[in-house]
DNA sequence: ATCACACTTCGAGTGCACTCCAAGTCAAGA
DNA sequence: TCTTGACTTGGAGTGCACTCGAAGTGTGAT
């Protein structure tokens, strides 16, 4: 079973361009098959990879990391203890992230709640 | 008690530069005021405000909202509730991001999981 | 057969948020 | 007095991640 690019921008909640986009950026294992007429398939393998690389994006890994994860993984199974250590990096700067993200949102419900005070204090002045 | 540019740079965490972007782009209540040979000085009641704008923008709020929002204040108290509104928006948002990320960083610590179990193997195997 | 349409490539364009540069001003210290 | 250095301005440049356009080709329905 092998899907199309929009087949495939459907299931990855990718635009075609941007996967055409990742393809030549080297994101990919490996370039994409094609039909006999030039045009793109793609089977599971690629699907669960690109669904990895999504994840990976999602949580703010820049392009030129995913690339670099790539190349690892294509280098063989070697380059394991540097994936590891990749992920782990990354792992801990999102972590780090949510962490500051929160802190953050704290104060911003911090302004909300003034902003609701103030709202109930004129409701009850005009009641 | 006011600041210079440095130091307001060193409190609020941005660079000098960005404080000049930051006001010529509208996401201060007003221009900071200059002393007598035209240099900026940022008082309590700015680097409050900046403060309340880093909050925004490390949680990601476009830099046009945080102007939208400054304009809101700007125009007086009958504007509450629009910025409730923003700011209840934002906040909507940020927890659904929070959401996701939390969830694809789920999926990137199975990965994490399968590349330590293989290492494990490996250490017994060559132990 | 013709038509619409999804696809191809290469390269250019976009939007965002800074980030930096050049040229000039001013104040304080050696 | 001279120099150093932090500041000023307007405008240009950067990096990232797409996003789109143009021109062309192959496929499937009418």
């Amino acid at each position: 079973m092998s899907h199309s690019i929009a087949e495939a921008a459907d299931r990855t909640g990718l635009t075609a361009h941007t996967l055409r986009y990742y393809e030549r950026d080297g994101l990919l294992l490996r370039p994409v098959e094609r039909d006999s007429s030039g045009r793109r398939r793609y089977d599971q393998a690629h699907l669960d990879w690109i669904h990895l690389v999504t994840c990976l994006r999602a949580t703010g890994m820049p392009i030129r990391d995913v690339r670099r994860y790539a190349e690892l993984v294509r280098s063989g199974e070697t380059t394991e203890a540097d994936r590891l250590a990749l992920l782990h990096a990354h792992r801990r700067r999102v972590v780090e992230e949510l962490a500051r993200v929160t802190e953050h949102l704290g104060a911003i419900d911090r302004k909300i709640g003034i902003y609701e005070s103030r709202a109930e204090e004129r409701a009850v002045v005009s009641a």
